[in-house]
DNA sequence: ACCAGCGGGACTCCCCGTTATT
DNA sequence: AATAACGGGGAGTCCCGCTGGT
């Protein structure tokens, strides 16, 4: 149920995550708290959950083969992230903002990207037709998610900034072997 | 307390972790539920909770000035766990498996990691002039985390390969922007 | 449940209030304290909690127009003790001792009064068609619970006197005035 | 330590009053936990603790003795209260407001009335040589802070109305029999 | 007089079962 | 099959008492 999520989102930006228990959400959204995990198993979820990771793996893929990998996951980055609707833009922005700001919802949420570091993993190796478990192909989304930590604490220090060129910047900067 | 460290550590591999109560736990020690958490906020800090992050900034600022950040940083990892005495290595090594198997911990310890960037992002800062917020400073400091998270993960899953003989050539790797 | 309530008060008596944890009525009940803590909120609900509001309230109503809301409070607490059967007025007299026993149980119990204060300003004020947070409807109830205080105070220390019988004879006091 | 109640009321204004710890209290007045318990026994002591008490009986006591106990009491009420300054009446506005809104503090502070209670009946008791433990003279007493609850409820609802004001016009009321 | 540390108990909340109910 | 209703259990927070040390 979306509404849920609405409902849960609201909430804690009035009261805080902590100080909104999860019979208020199931409350807030004419549900039942049984519900709720239903849809939720856990609290966390209910900020963490998306459907970006599909998107951007596919977007991976697509990318022209002459590219390096690295070039591609950042074509990949610029280009899903520019399909995204401006609304669906906010709310993601907003969700960055408060999964980093929760400790909580920010473990969940660096638990999530081991997910997602291996979904890269999977799809650079079949790009260089190596093993996803190849140490070179970890270490590459292991990077790869690394820079996506920094730029999303970035940006829950600098709001303002422009999300997808900072993503691009610091992927040009690992490509480059991090000069400083 | 570190025999409460002990005695958790020891439950955990007898019983598993969801398996042992903090009560257990505490009985185990001999001190009650809140002394523990006197200690322990939670029960994944038990686990977590270690004191290697300032043996590494200090073997970090060690490093001669001719380094460049990065081949600081490998220096850094290298000879800092090259101190660390073999029971503790071992000990080290049994809480990353513990850590990277069971997902609460994961979470926790990617969280933890953050912080470890932080103190990455600064001591790097210090060491080529620009401010810790800096946003290539950032970069570096996430890049290098990225990879800490592909080593653990990888060593997770071969747990007989020589962890810091992987951790030295993921950042050499780094180093060289991460060809595949 | 009622059961917990018998037990809890069983081990009070025995034990004492302080001395009985929640813990032991809960094990003595065979349900978990969960279980108890979500039909008691708090320890002392399961001494405070009854149901002799409503059917004052309602005796209160019954009375004639004739009378005046004082000479009708009056009648309406002799009449509707009267009609309590003689094990529940029992009941009644050992909690109302062990209230005013235990100051933590008493300032719970001066607490619900003031409900029960706000209940009498409603009903009163129906009856003169008056609002209920009129100050002198207030003043009124507030007179009330200070004679409920008093008896219940003054019972605690005669527990043999006859409980319905000094009810009435503070009430007949305060309507004329309380002449010392 | 006066200090201790000022941050702590400080504290409870800005946060809350469950919000506020008392290891928070402690810190902001620069004591540990032990001190504030030597001082206060009780979290709500800090917000219930007065000497209006032995200033308000000494009041009682001088009230020429042509009144009746009834005529005495309210002339003390408004001697007594409008001795304090006006610094000390903000005060204890805002203390009055805080322990009517929390429903702890309210218990704790109902349970205090008591022992006013007792007081006062050991005052009029000498005023009119019975015993204090005459069951008219605990009648008055209780009538009296019956209506000392009402009052207190009424302004914590009406903030803007005049204290003292209210008490005067609510013991009048009494003296007549409490007409409506 | 103050502090440090520990223990214990009340209480909240998350989350997971099992059992009706629709 | 979805939802609710109810119970259980463990983590975690806080209040507060006690002891022993300075």
């Amino acid at each position: 149920m979306e509404s849920i999520q609405l409902h849960a989102l609201r909430l804690f930006r009035e009261k805080g995550y902590h100080e909104t228990t999860i019979e208020q959400i199931a409350e807030a959204a004419e549900v039942s708290p049984s519900t709720f995990f239903r849809y939720f198993p856990t609290k966390e979820d209910v900020v963490i959950k998306d459907n970006y990771d599909p998107l951007f793996i596919a977007a991976f893929e697509k990318q022209p083969p002459h590219l390096s990998p690295a070039q591609a996951v950042r074509q990949a980055v610029v280009s899903g992230m520019s399909d995204i609707s401006a609304d669906d833009l906010m709310a993601l922005r907003e969700r960055t903002l408060l999964v980093m700001t929760i400790p909580e919802l920010r473990a969940a949420s660096m638990n999530n990207m081991m997910e997602t570091m291996q979904l890269v993993a999977e799809a650079a190796a079949k790009r260089v037709r190596r093993r996803a478990d190849d140490f070179a192909v970890q270490t590459f989304a292991g990077a790869f998610i690394g820079i996506s930590i920094s730029v999303m604490s970035y940006y829950a220090e600098h709001p303002d900034t422009d999300f997808i060129q900072l993503f691009n910047q610091a992927l040009v900067h690992l490509e480059s072997g991090l000069p400083l």
